[in-house]
DNA sequence: GACAAGATTCGCT
DNA sequence: GCGAATCTTGTCG
């Protein structure tokens, strides 16, 4: 299974209560992609809590209930992936029990395995900080795509592992959550996270 | 069936 | 900093 000895995170993980709790425990973890015979390993360093009750921001809010968010409704430790501008990926952590609409946006990681298969979905040549950061480009280097929309994260094409050197959480960040501008005043929560000081984010 | 808008990214000014 | 690319989804008729 490579470098990454972590256990595999378990469903009772994300079915926690807590969807903004979850998301700064999610920083540090890894991702594990294997599809079409390539490996590729990212640990998350950004991340954005969805609460689908009380949120704005989130699509399944007010139990707003149609085919893109029934997924949301589902309980902990599945995918939710969906098309942003018609061309981005997003990657998305169900949280909660079922009926609880919560999701984990993933942001952004750093590049650890796979590095290769994740330059070419990238069409990039050379690995920089940029390479996991961002949403899109987080999916797109991992291989992530709407296919894997209601997948179970406990495999067997995609799964996280718990860090094996978290985060301590005095080097978290809290800020404000980006591109949600429609929200009103709940684009004010601070429900984004990531370690400070760490090149792998999508912005400052 | 038509239409507006979006949890973004990249390149150009 | 600004705007285009691009297409699925939700909403309305």
């Amino acid at each position: 299974m490579g470098l990454s000895s972590g256990k595999v995170l378990p469903d009772s993980f994300y079915r926690q209560t807590k969807v903004v709790s979850v998301a700064q425990q999610l920083l540090g973890c890894t991702v594990h992609t294997r599809f079409a015979g390539k490996y590729s390993v990212a640990r998350i360093t950004e991340t954005e809590a969805y609460r689908g009750w009380g949120d704005a921001a989130c699509h399944a809010h007010l139990n707003r209930r149609t085919k893109r968010t029934e997924v949301m409704y589902k309980a902990g430790g599945v995918a939710y992936v969906y098309l942003c501008y018609g061309l981005h990926h997003l990657f998305n952590i169900i949280t909660n029990e079922a009926e609880k609409a919560d999701a984990v946006l993933i942001r952004a990681g750093e590049p650890l395995e796979g590095i290769p298969h994740m330059l070419q979905r990238r069409g990039q040549e050379r690995l920089t900080p940029k390479l996991c950061a961002g949403p899109g480009n987080f999916s797109q280097a991992l291989g992530i795509s709407k296919t894997h929309y209601g997948h179970s994260l406990q495999g067997p094409d995609i799964w996280l592992e718990a860090p094996l050197d978290p985060f301590s959480r005095a080097e978290v960040v809290h800020t404000t959550r980006i591109g949600i501008d429609y929200a009103g005043e709940d684009k004010h929560l601070p429900w984004r996270f990531y370690p400070k000081g760490s090149p792998f984010i999508s912005k400052k």
